[in-house]
DNA sequence: AGGGGTATGTTGGAAAAACAACAAAAGTGA
DNA sequence: TCACTTTTGTTGTTTTTCCAACATACCCCT
């Protein structure tokens, strides 16, 4: 069965063998969807159903400003959830604009048997709550790593906290960060030429070393 | 029994009768502590073992520059929930400073027991799973709705889109703001004067009237 | 009512970032 | 390999924001 090898990778459904996996693929009503980069997944004001998990790719909650720039993006890596607010708040229609950055492959759940287990038939639903659980509060906290960065007060700052935290995330002074210039601009909120320029005045002052998207930093925590 | 009232408010308690929570309580091993007003609940690598819940008040992440000005803070109000992700991530440091913003009450409940029922003796454990990951969701979308407004690249930008944010949270033109001046300069990741400054130009161009804390918005969604 | 403290508004100069335009480099495909 | 496109870097100018200092308004207390 294709969908339990391609679900039996996610965090959402650690620690649960694949029968119980097959069970509750039935409750709940698993569909998966495949989209090509640069699909929309969701436009603003769509119709949510589902809980959307992402299975392969990134996807990307996009604004475009009047000037048709865009201004902010917010990804959603493999394993990320999105698409259960809409059910919580009742609303069911979508505020955002999701779109494909890469091929994307899509695990649709339905938001109400997700949070209601239903005993019975499959007594492991307990285990995917708390698996969600995690996951949300994951998410949580990139979010918040992400205010942290975008509240400091100069675009030095800004670069430094973050290649910072992506240090500490991959657990090395060496490592690729997964944006291009432009990206990486919108993703701290600056211009790209501005970002450009202080990376270039960075490597100056010997704080870090870089290569296309390859980055090594030089400076210690109690320094920036 | 004092901790039942105080519990029973929160969305974390939803949907379950009074008996319940009571053994919730000794399953949960719940534990009261009070704060006064400046007072710090979590110090920058203080042991986390707990879940907390705010009963009351207001709990601040804070962070603080070398300059030993505050330059981020992330509020945790009535209901919401920090300290999980220190259980989940096998830390248990926190590595954020979380100061009471005002007189703050708060519940703490073990993480390990929290999130691994013990379904024989308080059978309701998996609606507090549920009402749980509700809560963490709108934690979240509080999250992305500040990335949002922090990324706008204008400091009148991210204003009216604030302002245009609680107006639709309190679904009205015309609200009060929980922050000053300065706290919401630092909320915006701007600088007081220039936050003050840029108020008095909106009030000019007559695209919001403001007295105080309080805030009238006279533009439409599609002018900003 | 008066005084001390805090919050807010205003200002002018300094610094930083945005912006626009172009140059250089890297990647892509026939 | 060569043209074409995309990405990245650089520069000079304009605009915005910061910063520091001061002025004003508001609040609280006795």
């Amino acid at each position: 069965m294709e969908e339990t090898k391609l679900i039996k990778k996610f965090d959402l459904f650690k620690k649960i063998n694949e029968n119980d996996v097959r069970a509750l693929f039935r409750c709940l009503q698993v569909k998966v969807n495949n989209y090509k980069k640069g699909d929309i997944i969701l436009k603003y004001g769509d119709r949510v159903e589902y809980t959307y998990v992402i299975a392969r790719g990134v996807a990307r909650d996009t604004i475009i400003d009047k000037n048709g720039n865009i201004n902010t993006h917010i990804d959603y890596m493999e394993g990320d959830i999105f698409g259960l607010e809409y059910y919580i708040n009742n609303r069911k229609l979508s505020l955002s604009e999701i779109r494909a950055v890469s091929d994307v492959t899509l695990i649709l759940l339905d938001s109400f048997r997700l949070l209601n287990p239903c005993e019975n038939s499959c007594f492991r639903h307990t285990q995917v709550l708390q698996n969600l659980i995690i996951q949300l509060n994951c998410q949580n906290l990139t979010l918040i790593r992400r205010v942290k960065e975008l509240t400091k007060n100069s675009s030095k700052e800004k670069i430094l906290y973050y290649l910072y935290n992506v240090s500490l995330e991959k657990k090395s002074d060496e490592f690729d960060i997964p944006f291009n210039r432009q990206e990486l601009a919108s993703y701290l909120g600056l211009e790209r030429s501005a970002l450009s320029k202080e990376i270039s005045n960075l490597q100056k002052e010997q704080l870090i070393e870089c290569h296309k998207n390859h980055f090594k930093i030089l400076f210690k925590k109690g320094e920036i």
